[in-house]
DNA sequence: GAGCACTGC
C-alpha cells in the first residue's frame, strides 16, 4: 500500500521562499520499484507519473492553506491524480465532493473517464462530471466531480457558497477564460465565509506569482493573525515537472515578409534535411491554411520523389469532423504527416507523434469595441506563453524542434508575456448577468483578477436594462430578469423565448433559438458557393433567415433525421443533430419555467414579433437613397449591409433586425429578418420612444 | 457578391 501524508503526521520538508509563497523544494521519492518489463498495471502507471513523488507535499499544502497553486508542466499528471490523493486522503468523507473545473467540455469528459477508470469505478458514480446539457453525476454517491468552470458558476445560482464541496480545483487557470476569471473571482468571496474550503489553482509558470498576490486578501490575513486556528490565508505556490522533452527553439535571421510562404519553405527544407518525425505549423485561420496546403500539395506532387513523402493536412474547428479525424489516422511507414492548423492545436487538441513546430507567430484574435458594440477578428502576435506552449507541442514523444517565423529579437522585445485576458476583449453581457443573479450588485467594484474597461461593463448593464432584465437600481427584476439569467444562452436569445410564451410560438422560437446557438448549419462550401445557394433557396422564406431555419429543420425532421437528405441539400448533418439535442434541452428548460409549448402554425408574424422581442436593440433601416443596399442601425446610425450569405441579400427589405455583425471590409449583418417597425415601440416602448 | 481563431452556460 502506498503511502501519503495524513493530517497529523509529520510535515514533509517545505522552504519558504523569498516572497513569502512556499515553495515545496525536495519530496522524499515514491520506493515504487519501476520495472521495465511486463504489464504496468493502473497502479504502476500512476506512481510514474511526475506529480506522484510530490503526493505528501501536496496533501500538506492544502490541508494548511486556504489556497494552494500549482504550476504544473504539461504531462505532470496534475488533473488525474490531484483529486484522487485528495480522495484517499478523506477528503470526500462525510458526504463532501471533490471538484475540479476544466474550462472545455471535451477535457471534463475525458479526464472524467481515465480518473473512473484508474478507480476501477462506473462513471457517473464515485467519480462524475457535469457539462451544460450533460449531468453524470449521483447525488450522495459521487465523491470526485468534474466540470467546466460555467457549470460551476451556474451552481452558485442554487448554492452560493458550494457547501458540498470540501476541494475545489480550478485546472488550466492560466488560459484566462472568462468563466476561469469570474470563478476565481467568486471563490475568493467564498473563502472568506468558508475558511474550511480549499481550493487548488493549477497555473502556468508566468502567472503563479499574480495568482498568488490575488488570493492574498489583506482583510484575512489579518484576521488569520488574532485567530490562529484554521488554515494559512497565505496561498502556498507547488512546482511540479512535467514530462516534456526538451524543443530546440530556432528563429528565422531577418523579419519574413509572408509567414504563408515562410512556413511552405520551412516544412519543404526540414522534410529534406531531419530525420523522420511529423510536422505541425501554426497559422491563423482557414485561408492562410487553404494555401499553404495548396502550395505543400503542389509541391509534394511536381518535385517527385523528393517531398513526395509528405502528407498534408488542414486542420480547424470549421472542418468537418470526418476530415478533422484524418489528422489523427497514423503516418505510414516513410511518410511524414504535416498538419497546418489553426490554435485548436495549441490546447484544445493533442497530437501524438509531432517532432517538428513551425510557429508563425500570429493567431487570430477577438477585440471588443464597447462603443460601437461590435467584436471582430483581427490578425495578431501571439504571446510569449503562447508560442512557448506551441513550442512544446514538438517535445511530447521524444526531443524536437520548434522553427520560430520571426527573430529572436521580436521574441525578447516585441511579443507581450502573456495574451490580454479574454475578459478585456469581449462583450460582457452574459457575463454581467450572471454576476448580478449571483446577487453581486456593485460589477465594477467585483475583484477581478483583471478588471474589464468600464465602457464595457456599463454597455452590458444598459442592454440589460433595456431587456427589461436590470431595474432602475440595477438590479435583476422579477420575474424576468430571473428566467433570463437562468436559460443558459445569450439574454437576447432567452428573452426571445420568455416573449413567445405570450405570442403563442414557443415551438418555433425554441427551434429558432437552438440553431442560432450553433455555428451554422450549412456545409462549408469552400469554392461552391453556387450550388450551396441554390440549396438554400430551396428553404429561402421572404421573411428571411430566422424562418428559412424553421424550414430545414421541417425538412430535416420529414427526412427522418436522414444525412443523405443532409448531404442533398448542403445542409451540415452534425450540426443539425445537435440542433435537435439543444431543442429537446431547451424545452424542458422552457417547461421549468412555466411557458407553454405551443405551434402558432406557420403564422411567421407572430415568430418575428418574438426574435424582436429580444433583438429590438439590432434593428436597421434601408438607405433609400443609397443604391447599394446600405442599410443604418437604428440606435447608433451605422451603416452596415446584408451578408451575402443571407437569404434576404439583394432583397433588400426596408426594415430588418439582424442577430450579429461580422466586420471585414464592410460590416455585414449576419441572420437578417424582416420587421414591420410598429412592432419596435410595442416590444420595446422604452427604447423606441423617440423615434 | 463573400466569410467565420477558440471556447462556454
Amino acid at each position: 500500500m502506498a503511502q501519503f501524508w495524513k493530517p497529523g503526521a509529520d510535515k514533509p520538508r517545505i522552504l519558504e521562499d523569498e516572497d513569502g509563497g512556499v515553495v515545496f523544494v525536495s519530496a522524499a521519492l515514491s520506493s515504487a520499484p519501476t520495472s521495465g518489463f511486463g504489464y504496468a498495471n493502473i497502479d504502476k502507471q500512476r506512481q510514474r507519473l511526475p506529480i506522484y513523488k510530490y503526493r505528501n507535499a501536496i496533501l500538506y499544502l492544502v490541508e494548511t492553506h486556504a489556497t494552494t497553486i500549482i504550476v504544473g508542466e504539461t504531462g505532470s499528471g496534475k488533473t488525474t491524480q490531484i483529486p484522487q490523493f485528495l480522495k484517499e486522503a478523506g477528503w470526500a468523507e462525510g458526504g463532501r465532493v471533490i471538484a475540479c473545473t476544466q474550462p472545455r467540455r471535451l477535457a471534463v469528459q475525458a479526464v472524467a473517464s481515465r480518473v473512473a477508470e484508474e478507480l476501477g469505478v462506473r462513471l457517473g458514480e464515485d467519480v462524475g462530471y457535469t457539462i451544460r446539457f450533460e449531468d453524470l453525476t449521483t447525488s450522495d454517491v459521487t465523491k470526485i466531480k468534474f466540470l467546466t468552470d460555467g457549470v460551476l458558476i451556474r451552481e452558485m445560482m442554487e448554492d452560493p457558497l458550494l457547501t458540498k464541496y470540501s476541494v475545489i480545483m480550478v485546472d488550466e487557470a492560466h488560459e484566462r477564460s472568462i468563466s476561469t476569471d469570474v470563478v476565481l473571482g467568486l471563490l475568493k468571496k467564498i473563502q472568506r465565509r468558508r475558511p474550511e474550503l480549499r481550493l487548488i489553482i493549477s497555473s502556468a509558470t508566468i502567472e503563479a506569482k499574480s495568482m498568488a498576490a490575488f488570493f492574498l486578501d489583506r482583510k484575512g490575513r489579518q484576521r488569520v493573525e488574532t485567530h490562529e486556528s484554521g488554515p494559512s490565508k497565505e496561498p502556498a505556490i507547488l512546482s511540479v515537472e512535467g514530462r516534456g522533452f526538451n524543443v530546440r527553439i530556432h528563429y528565422v535571421v531577418e523579419a519574413v515578409a509572408d509567414y504563408v510562404q515562410a512556413a511552405v519553405s520551412t516544412v519543404l527544407a526540414i522534410n529534406d534535411q531531419e530525420p523522420a518525425g511529423d510536422i505541425l505549423v501554426f497559422l491563423t485561420g482557414e485561408d492562410d491554411i487553404g494555401v499553404a496546403v495548396s502550395l505543400l500539395t503542389e509541391e509534394a506532387q511536381a518535385n517527385g520523389n523528393k517531398s513526395s513523402g509528405l502528407i498534408v493536412f488542414p486542420l480547424y474547428s470549421g472542418l468537418p469532423r470526418a476530415e478533422q479525424d484524418l489528422v489523427f489516422s497514423p503516418t505510414p511507414r516513410g511518410k511524414r504527416k504535416v498538419i497546418i492548423s489553426t490554435n485548436i492545436a495549441e490546447t484544445s487538441l493533442t497530437l501524438e507523434g509531432i517532432v517538428y513546430v513551425v510557429d508563425s507567430g500570429f493567431s487570430k484574435q477577438r477585440f471588443y469595441n464597447p462603443i460601437s458594440d461590435i467584436e471582430n477578428l483581427v490578425v495578431a502576435p501571439i504571446s510569449k506563453a503562447s508560442a512557448r506552449q506551441r513550442a512544446g507541442r514538438a517535445g511530447r514523444v521524444r526531443p524536437g524542434k520548434c522553427y520560430r517565423l520571426y527573430t529572436e529579437e521580436h521574441f525578447i522585445n516585441e511579443m507581450s508575456a502573456e495574451g490580454i485576458p479574454e475578459i478585456q476583449r469581449s462583450n460582457l453581457v452574459s457575463c454581467v448577468i450572471q454576476i448580478k443573479a449571483l446577487g453581486i450588485d456593485n460589477i465594477l467594484g467585483f475583484g477581478w483578477l483583471a478588471s474589464p474597461a468600464p465602457e464595457t461593463m456599463i454597455r452590458a448593464l444598459e442592454v440589460l436594462y433595456s431587456l427589461g432584465v436590470l431595474d432602475d437600481d440595477a438590479k435583476l427584476t422579477s420575474p424576468v430578469g430571473f428566467q433570463v439569467a437562468e436559460i443558459p444562452l445569450e439574454p437576447m436569445i432567452s428573452k426571445m423565448i420568455l416573449s413567445s410564451n405570450q405570442l403563442g410560438c414557443s415551438e418555433e422560437i425554441i427551434t429558432i433559438a437552438a440553431i442560432l446557438s450553433l455555428q451554422s448549419i450549412w456545409v462549408s462550401s469552400r469554392g461552391a458557393y453556387k450550388e450551396l445557394d441554390e440549396a438554400k433557396m430551396r428553404f429561402a422564406a421572404a421573411e428571411g433567415d430566422h424562418v428559412t431555419f424553421l424550414n430545414v429543420y421541417q425538412g430535416f425532421l420529414e427526412s427522418g433525421k436522414s444525412s443523405q437528405w443532409c448531404h442533398k441539400n448542403f445542409v451540415n448533418y452534425h450540426a443539425m443533430k445537435k440542433a435537435v439535442e439543444i431543442r429537446e434541452q431547451l424545452r424542458r428548460i422552457a417547461l421549468r419555467l412555466g411557458i407553454t409549448l405551443k405551434s402558432c402554425e406557420r403564422d411567421t408574424e407572430v415568430v418575428r414579433k418574438a426574435v424582436t422581442a429580444g433583438f429590438f436593440a439590432n434593428a436597421c433601416r434601408l438607405d433609400v437613397y443609397s443604391h447599394n443596399g446600405m442599410y443604418k442601425t437604428i440606435r447608433g446610425s451605422q451603416e452596415v449591409h446584408i451578408h451575402p450569405s443571407s437569404v434576404l441579400f439583394r432583397v433588400n427589405p426596408k426594415w430588418v433586425i439582424y442577430h450579429s455583425i461580422v466586420l471585414t471590409d464592410r460590416q455585414y449583418m449576419r441572420n437578417v429578418m424582416t420587421i414591420d417597425p410598429s412592432w419596435l415601440t410595442d416590444v420595446a416602448p422604452h427604447f423606441y420612444q423617440h423615434q
